[in-house]
DNA sequence: CGCGACGCAATACGATCGTATAGTATCCAA
DNA sequence: TTGGATACTATACGATCGTATTGCGTCGCG
């Protein structure tokens, strides 16, 4: 049925009802959550019944499962081509932003609705963060050393962040990061503010502030030792 | 009844038992987000009847609201004491931290969960940062202008990013960054991410990449004036 | 003393959820 | 031709949801 019958052989996968049923949720799980969604509302948006979801899924856990998997099959596939160029996490969410847009919305969401693959994703965006932190400053970011860690985890949330904030980016600037064509402003943006962040701690502000948590962080350290 | 009697007069608010079953909503909406809790759930973690819940706040719509309203204020009693200084953003995390640790859990998840309230949080950030991006580089970052506005909602996000994301950070960094006394640890990190990034764009490399950007900007502003 | 107001629990209701089951149509292989 | 997968719909069931209702005890105040 649903005719068009394409190509002879084998089910490609794509575009299959399937597919249909699982890009619906895709798009519903980025748009309201996987617990604001229900099965029904998927079976809506992909106009098929409520029952063949089950049965090309198995349950909603399946769904989500399925989700998970395409999205992180699209982000790594995605990661290969990019390279390991400078900037490797700007670059690589470059990419996915032109990839597919219903992949990335949902992975917006799916970094803040703990799902366990999508937090692996985050977790290689770190290592890849921290592997270009130890490129770039061996001595200062060693390999394996808890600052590159710190310093990796914390770029990467920095990076992700707007992602995930995509709405209030949206909200804020007028225009929708997300949509096709758009994710530029985002890259031009972040390099943007670490070029005035850069002017910034090269001032004699900036110096001072520096200065202050640094002498704050061996209180600190001097502190925990001592105790 | 729940002695203690305390003071004589009105129902001065806090640690009544409708401040119990807030804190237990805030907990509860943090950790699960709104649509993942139930009355019921609240009300178990409060330790009182489901009607009650009901009661105190009219609906579950209702106890939505009552958390927005008391995160708002707290924070903005925050910013106040804050004061305006450089890198206000940073500061007014640092010290809501310090404030209350729920407040933050709830704050980090309703950025997410588009609570119109918790919306308009982001827009006070957004706004202080613009401010001091004006206040910075007057000629760069005029007030109003359009560049200001994609700078300043872009630097909110990346620093609310470490918030919004703190479970991926915690398990990455092995500690809790909203933990209580941990908050100096992304405060530091993120400093420091800006101290390379600031030695990476006077480098060969990133001048490079600042060049190509800023052709590939002006390349995209031509077409549309010629479209 | 009495009587509302309030804090609180218990129960009941309709709606909606995820899921199981049964049934129909279509197509490929023996 | 037939028979069993496969794709798909329809319906039903039990659990859980938000909410409305009712009732009980305990104050403060006339």
């Amino acid at each position: 049925m649903r005719s068009t019958k394409a190509s002879a052989g084998p089910p490609l996968d794509d575009r299959t009802t399937r597919a249909r049923i699982r890009d619906a949720a895709l798009e519903l799980f980025a748009e309201r959550g996987v617990h604001g969604t229900s099965i029904r509302d998927i079976a809506g948006r992909a106009e098929v019944s409520a029952g063949l979801v089950q049965h090309h899924f198995g349950s909603k856990d399946g769904i989500r499962e399925a989700c998970d998997a395409h999205v992180i099959d699209t982000v790594l596939r995605q990661a290969e081509q990019a390279g390991d160029g400078a900037a490797a996490s700007a670059e690589l969410l470059a990419s996915m932003y032109a990839a597919s847009e219903r992949v990335v919305r949902y992975l917006a969401r799916a970094l803040v609705d703990d799902s366990p693959g999508v937090g692996a994703l985050f977790d290689r965006g770190a290592e890849l963060t921290a592997q270009w932190l130890t490129r770039s400053w061996p001595e200062r970011y060693p390999a394996g050393a808890e600052v590159t860690r710190q310093r990796a985890a914390t770029m990467t949330a920095m990076h992700l962040g707007t992602l995930v904030l995509h709405a209030h980016l949206a909200r804020w600037m007028g225009l929708d990061p997300l949509a096709p064509g758009q994710a530029h402003v985002i890259s031009a943006a972040m390099l943007d503010v670490y070029t005035a962040m850069s002017d910034y701690l090269a001032s004699e502000t900036g110096v001072k502030i520096r200065r202050a948590l640094a002498e704050y962080q061996d209180d600190l350290k001097g502190r925990k030792a001592t105790r």
